[in-house]
Parts: structure tokens; sequence; C-alpha cells
DNA sequence: ATATAAATAGGAATCATTCCTGATTATATT
DNA sequence: AATATAATCAGGAATGATTCCTATTTATAT
């Protein structure tokens, strides 16, 4: 992979905020360094930067978002400013405000665990 | 809220699938029993029902998907074959693995906890 | 039976994301 | 340092999911 000032900027971005920002906003940050960048070099540079593991993405309300902490977090999100704080899960099942911010209300959960189930394991036909 | 074929084909389908559907999906189904059904009455429709509380929606790979459960539960993800199953984490902290269905290769979590943050539990303005 | 507000069909609009193409650029080689 | 070339890019078109709009239909209260 050949070095681009373009995916630098993009990479420094995204390990400089902690907002878990969408594809959008990390676009308008890198203009305001390089003015002639396209929205599909940034959509690319995203795919991969995560390709390589250096960030991660996830969805949230349907679109993407971006991380540049690819260490082991759980997210909580307010559902009225959409607020995404990282914190660290102790003990999920006994008690949904484990390890929470303080002064933060959970009202909901969602566990999604990903990887390959029985079939794919050892055969290829697509399912969906 | 009036009573409308539309809306309660669109949840009986809902109610007596286990794939996790797409919008699309849906459409497809209600179709087959309405076939002049519009996709906006069955967005719209959906949205109803989750308002309600009588089904609830998650998104995948940046599409929502909809379930007729509203039963507290988790979905095992084939990264693969996109199959989506469900299971009942018990302590999912100790390990990946625990309650996971039979002979299913975990690979990554996704833990996301809504609710409302410190400054939205007394102030309006939206982040976002 | 009638009135009316809610719900609909059909299609246009929007938004996020991907794809395409001709131009630019990092870098290996001379 | 100049050249070759394959990777990357800018700009914009295409796609796909979702929402929005409007004239028509329909459930239901009277």
């Amino acid at each position: 992979m050949r070095y681009s000032e373009q995916r630098e900027t993009v990479f420094q971005i995204l390990k400089e905020t902690q907002s878990h920002p969408s594809a959008d906003w990390v676009y308008d940050k890198v203009k305001s360094i390089l003015p002639l960048v396209s929205l599909g070099t940034v959509y690319r540079n995203l795919g991969e930067l995560e390709d390589l593991g250096v960030i991660k993405s996830f969805s949230m309300k349907g679109a993407i978002r971006y991380d540049g902490n690819v260490a082991d977090h759980s997210h909580f999100i307010c559902r009225k400013c959409n607020l995404m704080m990282d914190f660290q899960p102790k003990d999920i099942s006994t008690s949904l405000h484990n390890g929470l911010p303080k002064n933060f209300i959970a009202e909901s959960m969602e566990i999604q665990i990903s990887g390959l189930c029985d079939n794919c394991k050892t055969h290829s036909k697509k399912r969906n």
C-alpha cells in the first residue's frame, strides 16, 4: 500500500477524536486540511484503514460510525443527543449499570456477537 | 390508532418469522397477501409498530432489521452468511462463548447500551 | 347513510454509500 | 534526476435504503 496524504489525514483525524464520527464528519475535517479531497476518497480510505485493523466501524441508527480506538470497549449511546461514550463493561449480565459512566441512565442494551455459524464453518453458500 | 389490514399483515408476518428481516423482505411478503401495498406503507407501519413497542428494530451492516420478538435476547450474527440467531447470554464478560448456539464460532462482540446521558437528563439541546 | 380524520398507493426526494473514469502522484528503476 | 507504472485521487454519476408528498381510499363515530 502506497503512502497518501489523504489516508494519513483521515487516520490522524480519527485518532484525535473521541466522538465516533460519521464519514461525512471526517470528510469536513479533512477538507479543512486538504480542501480538494473528495467524499469518495474519505470513504475508500476509511474502508482501507478498517481492513488494516487500525480503526473500527459499527452502525448506529442506520449509518456507519468510525472509531480510532481499536482496543476492546463498549459504547453507551444517549437516545436523545446521540452522545456515544466509551466504557468498560464488567459484569453485564448482573446489572445494566455496571461499568457505566457515572449518572448515566441505561434503558436498553444490545449485544451482537459476530463470527461463523455451524453451517459456514464448512460450506460456502451465502444466505443473504 | 385506526385498524388497517396493512398494519395487521405487517405485524403477523413479523411475528411468524425468526429471520430478523429487512423492510424490503417484509414488503415482498405483504405483497403476496395484499398485492397493491406500497413500500412506504410497510416502512410507516413498521415504525408505528415499533413505537407501540410490539416489535423491535436494530441495524445490521448499515441497514435496518426488524424483530417480532420483543423479549430480552441477544443476537449471534454470522459474518459470512448473515444468519442472525437468537441466544440468551449468561455471563458474557467471562467468555464470549457462554450461551452461544452450539458449535458457533464467536469472533467479535459488540455491546451498545442506550439511554440518557448526564446532560440529557436535565437539558434538551441535541448534540447529534 | 354521512362526515371526517386516518391510512393508503404511488412516486418523488433525500441521504448515505459505492462505483466509475480520466487525471495525478508515490515510488521503484534507471 | 528523469522515466515508467501502478496506486490513488477528484469529481460526479449510480445505487440502495429510507422518508416525504399528495390525491385517493377507508375505518369508524355519529
